[in-house]
DNA sequence: AAACCGTGGGG
DNA sequence: TCCCCAAGGTT
């Protein structure tokens, strides 16, 4: 090792802490910089709905949701004293439901031990939704923990900065052992989202803006001339795709009929119109002699829904039904309708029997 | 440990 | 249009 490396990572979190203070981003859970010099302190319960709001969803996506959060329920125990359905329809749109779910399990975890979050890593590791990244993220920003701190973004900077050749996910022990070394003792909650913040507006996945980089003189990757070459990663398998039918029966009041989704699995919990199996691909048409009733079933067009690890394509069908709702149905009246648990596929299927029927009226 | 789990925006 | 992927966690 030559020797101006011995401080070479103490010297990059400095320029990046350095950079935060000037640059960082405002953010409405964040506390800046300036206020915590004054000695404000981050208010632990936000610090985490924000972290789990935040889990594999974009800064944009999560603001109108945080903001209406704490609006609602401005504590942990406000939380932990809210219904499970008011909390899925809460959630509805942001995706990746099971994180509504652990967030009330967590909610009342913490609301039984005296409304107060750990304070360590470890402690936080152990509550429902918390794993390895938000539980160090929780520790630094909320509690000033030395946590190393490692998200997408850490791992694209730090995959640059040290032009790392191994594949993710594979490099992610290499990499958390060079931000351990990194992190500075006073300011571990600003390092972590100064790393985050870099990665986010400068260091960006594609053409990533160098030429404003407080790291530019650091990077290896830049050095080598191919900072877009990294993080290296491993290709992604195939997305099959499924095939099924969505019925929308409608009451003469203008209600749709509505289930309740099984509690685990895809979009476990929440709001869905009655449809098929979701099955392989079967190259033909779902004739609506599936429909779970009978009536007159109409056909009002097809939708196309990018999960995760499938798409779907949806037939939808519509029917007037009048009558009681079957078992395991309820009906919801067209006001109630933009409020219910409705994950965006389901909004997609509603919405082409009827336009305009999920979307939320004024006044 | 590989699979499962949503959604919307950017290039 | 299509592909990428974003402050990941659970089983």
């Amino acid at each position: 090792m030559a020797p101006q490396d011995k401080s070479r990572k103490p010297a990059i979190a400095a320029r990046l802490l350095e950079w935060y203070d000037a640059h960082h981003r405002e953010l409405p859970w964040r506390t800046g910089p300036a206020a915590l010099a004054k000695g404000e302190r981050p208010d632990p319960y936000r610090v985490w709905l924000s972290e789990i709001m935040l889990q594999q969803t974009t800064v944009e996506a999560v603001k109108s949701y945080f903001n209406a959060f704490v609006g609602r329920w401005p504590s942990v125990s406000a939380l932990a004293a809210a219904a499970n359905d008011d909390i899925m329809k809460a959630w509805a749109g942001l995706g990746y439901y099971s994180r509504a779910r652990n967030l009330k399990a967590c909610a009342d975890l913490v609301a039984s031990r005296g409304a107060a979050f750990p304070d360590t890593e470890e402690g936080l590791r152990a509550l429902p939704g918390i794993g390895p990244y938000t539980a160090a993220a929780i520790a630094s920003i909320a509690f000033d923990r030395p946590a190393a701190v490692v998200d997408g973004n850490v791992e694209r900077v730090i995959s640059r900065l040290f032009r790392i050749e191994t594949p993710l996910p594979q490099a992610k022990t290499e990499i958390r052992a060079l931000v351990e070394q990194m992190v500075p003792a006073d300011r571990p909650g600003d390092f972590a989202q100064a790393t985050m913040d870099l990665g986010a507006t400068i260091c960006t996945p594609r053409r990533p803006k160098c030429m404003l980089c407080p790291l530019r003189e650091d990077c290896d990757a830049l050095a080598a001339g191919d900072p877009e070459l990294y993080p290296v990663k491993l290709a992604k398998p195939e997305k099959p795709t499924r095939q099924g039918a969505a019925f929308v029966a409608i009451r003469a009041d203008g209600a749709v009929l509505l289930r309740k989704r099984p509690e685990k699995g895809l979009l476990g919990c929440m709001t869905e119109v009655p449809t098929t199996a979701w099955t392989a691909r079967q190259n033909g048409e779902t004739s609506a002699a599936a429909a779970p009733f009978p009536s007159q079933w109409e056909r009002a067009g097809q939708i196309t829904h990018v999960f995760t690890h499938f798409a779907l394509e949806l037939a939808v069908y519509r029917a007037g039904f009048q009558g009681s709702a079957p078992a395991g149905h309820f009906w919801s009246l067209p006001h109630e309708l933009a409020g219910e648990a409705l994950p965006t596929v389901m909004k997609k299927a509603i919405e082409t029997a009827i336009p305009g029927a999920t979307k939320r009226k004024k006044g």
